[in-house]
DNA sequence: AACTATTTATAAGA
DNA sequence: TTCTTATAAATAGTT
């Protein structure tokens, strides 16, 4: 449009094209602007050039997106429907299987059976009794397999307590002696240092006292209930 | 820009506006088909003037939504996500309870009872013990309702037939009074005129004529029966 | 819608 | 790129 008329036809030369789309793109952009504001009008203005650099003008006042929404509101198009499509028809497929499925559960709970014919009603009561049969008797086997474990564990506390016995009884038995080999009426007292929890039974047993090893809660409380 | 420059500000007067928007629209759209053509490029031009009237361009070789779209893929952007979102949402929410439906399902069918605690497994099994014995009074209610309806139909056929059968010995009676005043051995042959069907028993019974007063098929079979 | 004086845009060159 | 500038194109105001 200066320095000589030019074809309104693809530039060849790369650079020269590229050139042009700047100062072109600049141009459009400022006439864009102007009548936006001259004839307070909203524009949107999107492009990709050959080379696959996206520009953008949008009129000030508003955003591209709000834009594009009022144009479909206008237009009372929806550019993007079929992509909602799919997932809309997945929502109301599902919604009806929900529906369906909870259909089942009312009538296996008993509910919503009026609609049911008898042959209907009949076949639910045989299958709901099936599977009542299967429940009670998985329950039963898990009662057995809870009787089993708890039967082990009654057996190993049996197992580790006759060895406590065993031990307690032989220590008990080696303290009596030294103790009567040093004093009749021999008494600890010492609370304090690493042994803190030597006890002393003071219901005046045949001399024999308890020495927690360690002071572990759970083991003394085995250590405790040995006293009989 | 020309006849004077103008400044870029709102244009008051409210035609001047609407003709310098349509000038300048021409303009721009004019310049932006330039721009395709010269550039190699593609542009959409999306307006919305002040009076709430659309306007778009369009480059020849592409669409709006094709622009649209290669635009927010360039930029990654995805402008309407947001309203994906709430219907993503509502998927999402319905296949949960889809499947926890399905579950319950499975549980109740005597399945995928592995990971439920005694205590549950116990529950379960009360409460379909329960819908079963509700099933199952809803079947008898439903069978004793079939039991009554089933009788008074009996009931209702038994008295119609009752009331059949006096009216045809009434009406066979006073047929064999007056066939033997008039004729030990009456025969009716004539099949013509109103009453034309009136049918004579061949197996020679004690002289009774059946007759058929009215021509209807359903009272016709119930005449026939009664001859035993 | 057409005209046209003038402004604006821009092609080519630097 | 940016600046320059001759010239094409756009357009404001008028008819």
């Amino acid at each position: 449009m200066a320095r000589g008329k030019i074809q309104i036809k693809r530039i060849e030369n790369a650079t020269n094209r590229q050139v042009t789309f700047s100062k072109r793109r600049n141009g459009l952009f400022k006439k864009a602007q102007e009548l936006t504001v001259l004839c307070d009008a909203k524009v949107s203005i999107i492009m990709c050039s050959s080379t696959g650099k996206v520009q953008e003008y949008v009129s000030s006042s508003t955003t591209t997106k709000q834009l594009l929404d009022e144009y479909q509101r206008r237009l009372k198009i929806d550019l993007w429907s079929s992509q909602y499509e799919k997932m809309q028809k997945n929502l109301k497929n599902l919604k009806e299987v929900n529906i369906n499925l909870k259909k089942e559960i009312r009538q296996r709970l008993g509910e919503s059976l009026n609609d049911l014919s008898l042959k209907k009603l009949s076949d639910l009561e045989q299958d709901v009794d099936n599977c009542l049969r299967i429940i009670r008797e998985r329950k039963l086997r898990a009662i057995s397999g809870q009787i089993v474990t708890h039967r082990k564990k009654v057996r190993r506390e049996e197992e580790e307590n006759r060895k406590l016995r065993n031990g307690f009884v032989s220590i008990s038995f080696s303290l009596i002696i030294n103790a009567k080999e040093e004093d009749q009426h021999y008494e600890l007292v010492d609370n304090e240092g690493h042994y803190d929890s030597v006890i002393r039974f003071q219901n005046g047993g045949p001399g024999i006292f308890a020495l927690r090893l360690q002071p572990n809660e759970a083991l003394s409380s085995q250590w405790m209930s040995i006293h009989e």
